[in-house]
DNA sequence: ATTGGGTTGAGACGTCTGTTTTAAACAAAC
DNA sequence: GTTTGTTTAAAACAGACGTCTCAACCCAAT
């Protein structure tokens, strides 16, 4: 009941309070980190009221929660879609490791985001990097935990030489790696003209796909 | 004249204001990144007077950047140092790529420094990337240059087959994925029971080995 | 012993912060 | 009409913030 009622008097055109504070609070944090933005920008630059922000989030903590688990979910949501096409399509078959890296790269390269827009989405993963707050660490590892199990069962097939532990461990060195290229924090892009951003990405996949098949060592000897 | 006095006054027990300043606002900004560390905090912790950061340091942002630049220099230091040793141990032959990730990652691993210590070292380049203040990446970058220089050239005697356009692109993704993997943001070693740093960072040099190496396409057809 | 410059101490400066409160509107549901 | 959930407006709160001032201090050089 309430929520029906909340939800018709808030899409008075589709983009209620709550979301316009959302999409605020993510461009500005993603510009700046989330400690040097504060509330009355985010406000100012939503057009809405001061108050709504505690009002709908109750602090700024939780507004910063709101902001990552939304991107993060969508984001999750896209690779899952990405990952089913490719099992759909392959069948019994394994999938190439490249088609899987695409399919984890594409939702931060979608072609609807501009490339400022592309780069605000990758900054906004960099901050989190050195974030230390616990419950977002919590929340967070949550929401990528399906995402992860379901890309390694995958791989497995693919590199069935290669330990399920490895693989998990060398998946991280990829998820890690991911945003920190596509965001170029070093200028790769401008000093070497590599033309695209996509044309780095197809790099970073040849790198990181020979990586991941990269032979174990045998437990006796060493496997070369 | 006026150099000499200051660093006979100064050296009073081998650890000035300056340097005590420097120390404990480097570790606080590793555990808190830089907006969200006051310099009220800093010169508590350091037991020194409010004032002396400005007298010394001119402003909070000078006083980051200085954080920075004293570490990543010391680090660059040792990298270049392992880097010379091992050029001496191979002299003409080509140096295992191994090796020298083993002497980039080193710095970072060193044995004097504590667990928590080496989480902070990491933890402050990880708040780097999503620093967007022109002058620190500048500063930074130049900084970088000649340890990337020189490392691409010793890569390229080990990977002759690989053009230096694309070494010098899989050493920025090596460069960026390894603090990463040291500071363990999500955890791996916790997890699955990796034993301790130094393997964890193993598996990672087996992993960029194997994607230092891996082979370009050729130009016509698909270099398979 | 006194001078003088590098250094420090304690305090105050506006300004901005997150948060809370109060009152008044507004739209839709019953 | 009344209720209910939402939104706005304006103001205030206490506290923290970066910065600045200025007298006091220390110690080598004269």
């Amino acid at each position: 009941m309430n929520e029906l009622k909340r939800e018709r008097a808030t899409k008075e055109r589709h983009s209620s309070t709550k979301e316009k504070i959302l999409d605020a609070a993510e461009t500005l944090f993603a510009q700046k980190g989330f400690a040097r933005v504060s509330i009355r920008e985010i406000t100012q630059a939503a057009q809405v009221n001061l108050a709504a922000v505690h009002y709908h989030f109750g602090s700024k903590e939780q507004l910063i929660q709101q902001v990552l688990f939304r991107r993060i979910e969508a984001v999750n949501r896209l690779r899952l879609e990405a990952l089913a096409a490719l099992e759909q399509r392959y069948g019994e078959k394994a999938i190439p490791i490249e088609e899987l890296l695409r399919a984890l790269a594409m939702p931060l390269l979608e072609t609807h985001l501009t490339d400022e827009e592309r780069r605000r989405l990758c900054r906004l993963f960099g901050w989190l990097i050195g974030e230390d707050n616990e419950q977002i660490r919590i929340g967070l590892s949550q929401r990528v935990q399906t995402v992860f199990n379901r890309f390694t069962k995958a791989l497995q097939r693919s590199l069935p030489e290669i330990p399920n532990k490895v693989l998990w461990q060398r998946l991280h060195f990829v998820m890690i790696s991911l945003p920190l290229v596509a965001l170029d924090p070093v200028g790769i892009l401008q000093r070497h003209r590599v033309g695209s951003l996509q044309r780095l990405v197809e790099e970073w996949i040849r790198f990181t796909a020979a990586g991941l098949s990269a032979p174990v060592p045998t437990a006796k000897g060493k496997g070369r």
